[in-house]
DNA sequence: ATAACGTCGTCAAGTCACTTTACCCGCGTC
DNA sequence: GACGCGGGTAAAGTGACTTGACGACGTTAT
């Protein structure tokens, strides 16, 4: 431990939102690899990530996630060939594709959200029941402000 | 709009740390760009993550950011080439050498607090002062049992 | 004293997740 | 039927890393 010279003074929300959202990450990434998907990356993630690519176009997901759409496909394309889901025509315009999970993509989610809910279970208990609720429900405001501030 | 043929289930930890992490991250940069520190990309960030580098070897920065020393020192080349820090040797220890912020890397560190500031005035805005108080309380007890539950 | 050892910082090469640029291909419009 | 547009994709280039190796310094053992 070093004291410095001028004061770091009191912790920013940035740290605060980053940590834990670190540690959920790594629990995500660990989570998965231990449950067998040892194939996944933690880019993958941000092609999984809430509520998840089926359905989507790759336009719509490269919006959603802020990626290009070429980065968005180069890793539905590592995807594809893994087995987790696949790029078929969307029947009504043959301009456009749909991002359709396989069976096998699918149990990632769920497995993401099992990691996920053993985590706020740990939180749950450190932090109490009813502390932890607040925190989900000030996260919800938060997020939805910040997402779409209409 | 798109509804799924699977419920998508109740928002998860994970997303609603996210978002606003990536906000604050977001505004970070574009502040600093905006405040005339244009040559700083994402990446720097992470050597500038709270509390700041100064006085650290890096090393040590290096544990605390979970990277490699090798990727640290390539950011702290380009920083140093950059003039918002310089290393030194270790007066105590030549084996060793110290991070040290410039004036200029003193001026970021500032910078970065005053954006973050700002963010955190607007949601506190939203929120309500009481409300904002508490998330950050929760927050800090968070973070602190996430990155060390002694 | 000096030899062995353990880290620290750093150089070099390779890898991976992207970005940039460009192109083709359906569909709607003029 | 030519045109424009937007979506998906292929190819090359870039930046942020990782992996592997190494010399320098200080600490410990001989």
């Amino acid at each position: 431990m070093i004291t410095h010279a001028q004061p770091p003074g009191p912790p920013l929300i940035g740290a605060l939102l980053r940590v834990p959202w670190e540690v959920v990450r790594e629990r995500m990434l660990a989570g998965l690899h231990a449950r067998g998907f040892t194939d996944l990356h933690a880019a993958h993630l941000n092609v999984l990530q809430y509520p998840g690519p089926d359905g989507l176009r790759p336009s719509e997901l490269a919006a959603q996630t802020r990626m290009t759409k070429q980065a968005v496909n180069y890793l539905l394309g590592q995807m594809e060939r893994l087995g987790y889901l696949e790029r078929r025509d969307d029947p009504a315009d043959q301009r456009f594709k749909r991002i359709h999970l396989t069976r096998r993509g699918h149990r990632v989610i769920r497995a993401i959200r099992a990691v996920v809910g053993e985590v706020e279970a740990e939180w749950e208990q450190e932090l109490g029941p009813h502390s932890f609720a607040e925190l989900r429900e000030l996260l919800v405001r938060l997020s939805s402000l910040a997402a779409g501030p209409t």
